[in-house]
DNA sequence: AGGGGATATTAC
DNA sequence: TAATATCCCCTA
């Protein structure tokens, strides 16, 4: 038989139709696929496709398939799901946050397909009911089972066994014999919707007019960013519900960002009391099943408020109408690997592509977000007041040149006062210290020793709880040892400074009848246990509390009368430029959780330098001066002029901050030439300069001899190091 | 030669 | 990302 010629596998007739299918992998651009027969596909559409060995999830992309791939080499898509494809906004800030953030796109669209196993049609819950068969033996227990399911009512296995108080196997033995039948239950609902008029609140004058100006920027339904600047306990939260309340009255969806640890039933239950349930949560912790409902209740619409942490931003929002970013100037929001972004900033980005308002909101602005308010690039909402009748503590600084501890001890007199004065009218005393662990350096006293890391330029962290000690910032740890490793003397090792166990101690040995709560990461006992911590000290079983920076965020004292800070002046020697804004923003925090829930407070702050402009502004409660200055000495966003620049030496105290620093680059010097700047963790080249370590960053073709080029380069570039005092993000939405 | 470990490449 | 290829060092 002669072969069929005309089959010409050549010819564009015969090749059929292809689509652009974007990855969830570390590619930049989307593959091609044949559509088989049958299937239509636009953008957006999720896809099952064969990727070498095994398949994989995609969605279409709007891209125009690449012609460079050989025919011959394309496989076809293999199922398209029916869930709602990726909307043309999300797929437009999938590509923007990829550009912005130098990553690459499929990185990012695996940030939206978190819970590939939503788009599978949900598995029903096997519930039990009775047959009517009698079993061969009717045991007691087994009369339990019958008894529990008497009414008829089909009812989940686990539930069945808790109501009877039998184990599972009695369950399973009705089952085997024909007495009881699984029938499917249709899941329960995963929220019930968020009433906007539930508990509408009483609001004082200021309060009610910062709730009517966020109401008026959701009906304008288009983007705007309106800065919620007020102080803690102003009512923040309750105003911008109100923003919610009528994005939820319009029927579209609203988020709610949250930093991780302040993602608490608290905040549920708060949320659960205006809107009259809780909404859906969104976090690392999920559980798959929960996450990957959630996931499927957004993308079809079916959930309307989301309160998550920052990777809720990429959820496949069906008419997103509302973003908040709740304690906007939190850290926790910067992703600090794979992608990385700040949520707050891409929230705004979210909000320009989806023509919808965002709202940002803390007692503590970032400097960025003053900024942009300050040039009218964001509304401003001012809350001066503290809510109902709660007022503001009386802060005072400790002057420790004055008003001296004990040698070996690092309470001053005055703050033992008070904590003695507060105990005494049955008051909570919150001691807020920085600082894990006993020690913050141990040396031996007959050589000079001192333990350092064996990875790190930083001391080990004396744990004595554990009996460690502990780089902070690798993670190594060892036994704390009982003799000098060096010279081998006894008993000459000493603790240097103070941390959370030590100050313990000492309130231990000060106050022995006081009820002690030590707060503290590290702390063994998990989250649970964390948990109970809480309660009993909101329960006033605790008079003197402990704690790390864990205590400043997320959580309500309301007993608290007094707060004491150890180290007011921690962190303000830190080479980082952002590290008066920390100070600012914990003692802020730290301090405003005295006095939260009515009553006379205070708070004092030990510090050897009552003039710095931090602790002054901290003091005085003078905001205004703090950001003044602030703002004014971050005014350096003054780059050289880069020509054919390669790369950059960055401060790379911080991987993100030096990844910010390559993005402003990228953003200020575009034409900078072949070489492009970026992270994270190439590190071809380190160049120490006085204490400070340098990390290059720098990507080049591989034709190109970097360590050659770098080389000439540092030689040809004394400007460039001598202007390293870089400041960015200043302006995160120059791009608008 | 061949194993094991680290590192680079590739997938439409 | 995950499977696979490549390279390098080492032992036998």
């Amino acid at each position: 038989m002669p072969l069929d010629l005309t089959l010409d596998l050549g010819t564009p007739a015969h090749l059929g139709r292809t689509v652009s299918v974007l990855l969830p992998l570390a590619v930049d651009g989307p593959y091609t696929y044949k559509v088989p027969a049958g299937m239509e596909l636009a953008p957006g559409d999720i896809v099952r496709v064969p990727l070498g060995p095994r398949e994989m999830i995609g969605a279409v992309w709007d891209d125009p398939v690449d012609p460079s791939v050989g025919h011959n080499r394309l496989r076809a898509v293999l199922h398209h799901y029916d869930s709602p494809p990726i909307d043309p906004s999300l797929r437009r800030f999938v590509d923007w946050v990829a550009n912005y953030t130098l990553s690459q796109r499929g990185m990012v669209l695996r940030m939206v397909l978190r819970a590939p196993d939503a788009l599978e049609p949900e598995r029903a819950v096997a519930a039990l009911r009775v047959t009517g068969k009698t079993p061969d033996r009717v045991t007691p227990s087994r009369q339990r089972v019958l008894d529990a399911l008497a009414g008829g009512e089909p009812m989940p296995k686990s539930a069945v066994a808790a109501f009877a108080a039998v184990s599972s196997s009695v369950v399973n033995g009705l089952l085997e014999q024909g007495a009881l039948e699984a029938v499917p239950l249709p899941p329960p609902p995963l929220t019930l919707p968020p009433e906007p008029d539930f508990a509408r609140p009483t609001f004082d004058p200021g309060q009610d007019d910062a709730a009517k100006l966020l109401r008026a920027s959701v009906d304008e339904e288009t983007f705007s960013v309106t800065l919620i600047d007020g102080v803690t306990g102003s009512g923040k939260t309750e105003v911008y519900f109100e923003a919610l309340a009528e994005t939820l009255r319009m029927g579209k969806q609203a988020l709610v960002l949250l930093p991780e640890i302040a993602l608490t039933v608290d905040f549920l239950d708060r949320f659960a009391r205006r809107f009259g349930h809780r909404p859906a949560e969104w976090h690392s912790e999920m559980p798959p099943r929960m996450r990957e409902r959630v996931w499927r209740g957004v993308a079809t619409g079916a959930v309307q408020a989301v309160v998550g942490a920052r990777s809720a931003l990429f959820l496949p929002f069906q008419k997103l109408g509302l973003v908040v970013v709740d304690e906007e100037h939190d850290t926790a929001y910067k992703q600090e690997e794979g992608v990385i972004y700040n949520a707050r900033d891409m929230a705004v980005v979210r909000g320009h592509i989806g023509g919808f308002p965002v709202v940002l909101a803390s007692a503590t602005p970032s400097i960025e977000s003053r900024v942009n308010a300050d040039q009218g690039r964001y509304r401003r909402i001012l809350l001066t007041a503290r809510y109902a009748a709660a007022k503001l503590p009386e802060i005072t600084p400790v002057d420790l040149r004055i008003d001296t501890p004990e040698r070996g001890q690092f309470l001053a007199p005055s703050l033992v006062k008070a904590i003695e004065e507060t105990i005494a009218n049955k008051g909570q005393a919150l001691l807020f210290l920085n600082r894990r662990g006993y020690a913050p350096l141990t040396l031996c006293r007959s050589c000079g020793h001192r333990f350092q890391c064996p990875n790190c330029s930083t001391w080990l962290v004396d744990h004595r709880f554990r009996g460690q000690l502990v780089c902070h910032h690798c993670g190594h740890n060892e036994r704390r040892p009982d003799q000098c490793p060096v010279c081998d003397a006894e008993d000459s090792l000493v603790a240097c400074g103070p941390g959370v166990e030590r100050v313990a101690e000492e309130v231990a040995t000060r106050f022995p009848d006081a009820r002690r709560i030590v707060l503290s990461s590290d702390l063994l006992g998990g989250v649970k246990k964390m948990r109970e911590e809480f309660d009993a000290i909101r329960n006033g079983a605790a008079d003197i509390i402990i704690g790390t920076q864990l205590v400043a965020k997320g959580h309500n004292f309301p007993l608290l009368a007094l707060v004491g800070v150890v180290d007011a002046d921690l962190g303000l020697a830190h080479g980082d430029p952002r590290a008066a804004e920390r100070t600012f923003q914990l003692l802020a925090q730290v301090t405003g959780r005295a006095g939260r829930a009515g009553g006379d407070s205070r708070a004092l702050l030990q510090t050897y330098a009552p003039e710095h402009p931090v602790i002054a502004a901290i003091a005085s409660g003078d905001r205004e001066a703090f950001y003044a200055r602030e703002i004014e000495s971050r005014r350096i966003a003054v780059l050289p002029p880069f020509g054919r620049l390669a790369g950059i030496i960055i401060s790379a105290a911080d991987r993100a901050t030096s990844y910010g620093y390559a993005m402003a680059l990228r953003r200020t010097a575009p034409e900078s030439g072949p070489v492009m700047v970026l992270g994270p963790s190439e590190a071809p080249l380190a160049v120490l300069r006085g204490r400070h370590r340098f990390r290059l960053l720098v990507q080049a073709p591989r034709s190109v001899d970097l360590q050659a080029f770098l080389r000439t380069w540092l030689a040809e570039a004394p400007a460039v190091r001598g202007s390293l005092r870089v400041q960015v993000d200043i302006d995160p939405q120059s791009f608008l």
